[in-house]
DNA sequence: CTGTGTGCAAAGGGTTTGCAAGTAC
DNA sequence: GTACTTGCAAACCCTTTGCACACAG
């Protein structure tokens, strides 16, 4: 990776009070090459380091609690994580997420804010999630030129 | 249970093409009795009859197929259903789902329709999840009362 | 040196699959 | 009678825990 890139990792990491290490340098810079999220599963299959799936799991719980990264999304089949990349962290990056229903993948629409509801009587809020489902853009394009896909 | 209700979901299943057998009559009943959404392991616990967890889990498919129950939610912790009581069932229950941090109680609320976003470029939407995420009426009350807890 | 981080083994929880026996209609 | 349902055993996946060893600061 750049030379750039890891310096970024590097004050990003003690920005967040967090020990540098190989292993969670590799997994910010697989998380800094995608533009969508990840789950554990993903980070094994994409990362070249051999790392083992325990220490990836401990390093998202981690990484979400300083608030590194937040849960883009939490299907059936894992959850998936992607950057904090909000100037406003406090905000808990109230951004909408969209999952694609052909390629699975989410992606965090950082310029769409949540919009918000009218509170209900006696109901306290503190999060709100909100997700699309539908087809991303390049599934929608590739579905258009091969009809049978 | 009342006979009202077992005719209510005899003729709930019929209207969906769906058999009547005892597992799921029993199913659908615990419900219709409770006002928030259930979990496999839920249904597990709380039903009085010996079913298996495959019957239950097999059974909650089937209604999400034919569109007498919606995963309300799907936390770290397994799905949780509730029943469709939209009358707009092909709007996909388009309604505002509430998570409580402290009892876990997911609830529909019916009331609140999901509020739209601008659709991104090239992306296509069809379906959207809103769960807002604090402490439901009975929990936030309770807390008021008896503050160490 | 000391508090953290990591790997390995194992366990835990939710959910699905395959198959044979049982049942609704 | 036939197609659909159910139970049981087993498998799958994702995730967490415990513990001993390795390492960052």
């Amino acid at each position: 990776m750049a030379d750039q890139t890891t310096e970024q990792i590097t004050s990003l990491l003690k920005a967040h009070g967090i020990r540098k290490t190989q292993t969670r340098i590799e997994i910010l810079d697989l998380f800094m090459r995608h533009d969508y999220a990840l789950s554990g599963a993903d980070i094994m299959s994409k990362i070249v380091m051999d790392i083992d799936r325990v220490t990836i799991y401990r390093s998202l719980m981690l990484f979400e609690n300083r608030g590194i990264l937040h849960k883009a999304s939490e299907d059936g089949q894992g959850a998936k994580y992607a950057l904090c990349r909000s100037s406003h962290p406090e905000d808990g990056d109230q951004h909408v997420h969209f999952t694609c229903i052909e390629c699975q993948k989410t992606f965090c629409l950082e310029d769409v804010t949540v919009p918000k509801v009218k509170v209900v009587q006696g109901f306290l809020v503190e999060r709100v999630d909100y997700t699309l489902h539908g087809t991303c853009s390049q599934c929608s394009t590739k579905s258009n030129l091969v009809p049978s896909n």
